[in-house]
DNA sequence: CGTGTAAGGAATTCTGACACG
DNA sequence: CGTGTAAGGAATTCTGACACG
């Protein structure tokens, strides 16, 4: 399910974590929610397995940067140039 | 995904009904959103297939009381009472 | 019956900032 | 760095009612 469907009320819930942490990741460009006409944020499910990795590896003692590495280098490992 | 974590306005988007549709259909007990704390409807994908299963037979003649008795009926038919 | 709408209020979310560390 | 919080405003949603038919 990659629809942007949920407020971040609802990620909330689902994740245990506050607007601020959320939103946070977000500002370190670890997700990318939609936004509505208004300005509101919408997450798909796919965002909240990805906060909770986020979140799990920030417990395991990695920074924001650090993941935002990791997941850049998985992208490069996976792109068709090292195929 | 049977979890309700769409507030009215993604549903509308979603099926291109307007909320007073999408409220009615709750008034005529045919769908059965949760609530947030704060009092606000939340609707599952379920849901989503459900509404739009609601607006075509709507379209094909049928009123929501038809609509609830062939709902029942189903259940009926599915119940252990009839095996 | 099914749906549009204006009305007023309440819940939800937004941003930018200060704080701590 | 990562997160809590108070502040003020804006977007979103809620209910009950009137309207048409």
């Amino acid at each position: 399910m990659e629809s942007k469907v949920m407020s971040i009320g609802v990620v909330c819930e689902l994740t245990g974590l506050s607007e601020r942490q959320i939103r946070y990741y977000e500002e370190r460009k670890l997700i990318f929610p939609e936004r509505t006409k208004g300005g509101n944020r919408r997450y798909s499910f796919e965002d909240v397995t990805t906060i909770q990795e986020i979140h799990q590896k920030m417990q395991e003692g990695f920074n924001t940067y650090e993941l935002k590495q990791l997941k850049q280098s998985k992208k490069q490992r996976c792109s068709p140039i090292f195929r």
